[in-house]
DNA sequence: CGATTCTTTGAAAACAGTCAATCTGTGTGG
DNA sequence: CCACACAGATTGACTGTTTTCAAAGAATCG
């Protein structure tokens, strides 16, 4: 159940947990599993856990005023699930999350989170993570602002391969900031060359 | 010099910063002035130091195959400029970091920063301060992959009025991801209505 | 198999980018 | 004080990219 949450943290962090921390831990996460389009929070919400996800994939997501969804984020297992800014902010989320497939995840509650932020490794953890997560934003803001579709697609097809097998392409258009008519023409095009 | 500096600290975190801390930032920030279009860094380069800005404005910004430039960020008084991948990763910078006005700043290198952050309160700052960030970065992928040219330059005039009266219209233009040609078009349409 | 879900294709329309010319305001130096 | 240069903003005509809508073709799953 913990291992890969526990390895995630020593891969980290330099300085390893102790026994005591370990259960801590343990108490802060509550395993749970999400079926295929089970939401972990919904638009509207003050967001009240996040999920560090074991296996499986979630999405976070808008709708905008035509209905249509514009993914923000994808993770996948060794990744994190959650709005942060309603998780930080306790504001009511823009955004939906849910499982993409179904997904095995621990799920913590901002309280908990802090309270476990009080050991020096868990802190240490949760800069790099930050740090990590403000650095691929950026690049993907670079992108989208610089990058016409065809590059963008090339973009994620160096940067996530892995996504590329795991998800539909009209869930990567949409991640992409495309239509998935448009993704599905850049990839033939792209396939003639 | 530093009251800015540690007001922005002081208004961060709930714990005041002591005597000996506040001795321990001023030896970690050396003040510094950079004229219009001076560099703080560039691309290629791996990122040394950090800026925290008292007055003027910097932007980052990455130059295209076409030499076309892309702002990425743009930081006012009472922000951080500089590129927090490089800074992290200490890798080669995708990304030029210079003056848009002439700035007053105070700039601190990687090992010092890291050496203050023994201290908790600037670690609590530093936490809120990537939060804040990753918060803000994450929504503007959002309005990028979601909004149009017209829609995208509403959203900015709500967020950032203050944007509006401080860059020309091709800096905004740019950090919008659109051509100043369709920042100009867009704007004579929205008075219109 | 039937029902979703996903992908592709075509044609038209909307949107945004390009290029070139003009216009505006600002500040500098003669 | 004027002339000039310079940076910024606007406009028009054109091109190219992307979206939209509709339909049809795969693929997947119970």
């Amino acid at each position: 159940m913990y291992e890969t949450l526990l390895k995630y943290i020593k891969d980290y962090s330099a300085t390893p947990l102790s026994e005591s921390d370990i259960e801590a831990v343990k108490n802060t996460f509550a395993p749970k599993r999400f079926r295929k389009r089970q939401f972990l929070h919904q638009e509207g919400e003050v967001c009240k856990s996040i999920a560090f996800i074991v296996s499986g994939a979630m999405r976070q997501y808008s709708v905008d005023s035509k209905g249509a969804e514009h993914i923000v984020s994808l993770s996948i297992e060794n990744w994190w699930a959650g709005d942060r800014e309603s998780f930080e902010l306790q504001t009511p989320s823009k955004y939906f999350v849910d499982a993409w497939e179904d997904t095995y995840a621990l799920v913590a509650t901002r309280e908990a989170i802090f309270s476990i932020t009080a050991i020096p490794t868990i802190r240490e953890v949760r800069m790099l993570v930050n740090s990590k997560n403000a650095i691929a934003l950026l690049s993907r803001v670079n992108t989208s602002i610089s990058l016409s579709a065809e590059e963008r697609y090339a973009e994620l097809e160096k940067k996530y391969p892995e996504f590329l097998q795991r998800f539909p392409q009209h869930i990567l258009a949409s991640y992409l900031g495309m239509t998935k008519e448009t993704l599905s023409r850049v990839r033939s095009h792209a396939v003639k060359k």
